[in-house]
DNA sequence: TTGACAATCGTACAGCGTACGTCCATAGTA
DNA sequence: TACTATGGACGTACGCTGTACGATTGTCAA
């Protein structure tokens, strides 16, 4: 056997599947989806956009399996706490995730089957739900209630076009109130002053949501 | 004055913005966003692709305007009746719609300036919040919780492979159970067959997070 | 040495958004 | 009636895209 390494040209080591969909990933929160490529792909990755097509069937399957990869870095909701605190957790969890990948929110509208990373996350968390006490279809309503939050409040974070509470004081004194006549608007303006004096951050406006839903949803099991 | 229209050589009448985005939205609806190019929009207007650009400046304006006659097809909350009727219309009109036009949630994610429907729609529901005796900034809180929970529900509809019971039930046979070893996925697998037993009505599943959402609110207001 | 095989590549094609320049029916003016 | 200005529609072109196809390469079994 030969000394010489198997194939080593441009960056680094050999492609792989995990490699081709991890950077896809990387360049997705760079430049978003639009910005991915499989030629801007292939050649972050030091090879030719054709190579890829040996890891990856098609772009739609890249694209699969880089939502599945969203699914793998949200936490799964702890055994060994109370059911409340369990599912904080993962929804806390999958908020900060899905921040970080904003445009596996607008991906998931178009993607019908779900990937291994995202079954055994449902597993767990109806897992979590039913061991708490709520009947079957109870943990299914919980379910479709607590998803729909997540994703619907990721939704409206991304779509926001600011990040701190300063870029919102700016925004709203510079962009927003100017097209908001205040005869025209008088609940918004009221509102965004509100918002600017109180400052603002996405994690406590998401938790002040979240532990509304969870209590709502505390008699709706059979407690033990 | 001549008796001679015009223009007009192949479809209809002349072009402007609102045909020209209307028909956008009916070919979104029909192929999905990304079966939208200007040069389709253009043939199913009986014009060339470049006609497009007298009335839009670019594409991304485009989807703009179409995300914004999205919410101009959503009902406003009614005045005449308590908030939480109002905003359970509003709430389910927003399914409605949003389940039409599927690629509309999609899109959200990568448009970040509300368009003249979109601010007017928010006015209003803000208006009825504060009018029932929410406070400023418990109405802000009220109004990302509802949106959440609307835009995320629809956003998970969307990526459901069925639409009616009996699909449910077959896919559930043929394709999901399959993917499912019951001692992998118990829960799952349990909840599926519930799931199937018990028949699916999204517009009920729908409703029960909603009035338990709305539920959850009421004490919040500060009662006249 | 030969052959099989998987990985990688260059090339090609149709379709995309859109910049640019041209055409022509109409409106206004003389 | 003749002339010009205007603005909507269009053809062409450029640089992108996803990916089908065939050729090339490195590696290993027989």
């Amino acid at each position: 056997m030969s000394a010489r390494e198997p194939r080593q040209i441009a960056s680094d080591a050999g492609l792989s599947k995990q490699r081709v969909v991890a950077e896809a990933v990387r360049l997705a929160d760079r430049e978003g989806v639009d910005g991915l490529s499989m030629r801007r792909l292939a050649s972050a990755l030091g090879a030719g956009a054709m190579s890829l097509y040996h890891y990856v069937a098609s772009k739609e399957e890249l694209l699969d399996a880089m939502i599945d990869i969203v699914f793998e870095e949200i936490e799964l909701p702890p055994e060994e706490t109370d059911w409340q605190s369990a599912m904080r957790r993962r929804a806390v969890s999958a908020r900060q995730v899905l921040a970080h990948h904003p445009w596996a929110i607008g991906l998931m509208e178009s993607r019908t089957s779900p990937g291994p990373a995202n079954l055994r996350h449902r597993e767990a968390v109806t897992a979590c739900l039913r061991r708490a006490g709520f009947p079957v279809l109870m943990a299914t309503h919980a379910n479709w209630l607590l998803d729909s939050y997540v994703y619907g409040f990721a939704l409206q974070e991304a779509s926001l076009p600011f990040d701190t509470a300063d870029e919102l004081a700016d925004m709203t004194e510079n962009v927003f109130l100017p097209q908001l006549p205040p005869d025209e608007f008088p609940y918004l303006n009221e509102s965004a002053a509100a918002l600017v004096a109180a400052g603002y951050d996405p994690a406590e406006e998401f938790i002040f949501g979240l532990d509304l839903v969870l209590a709502a949803l505390e008699p709706l099991r059979a407690s033990a």
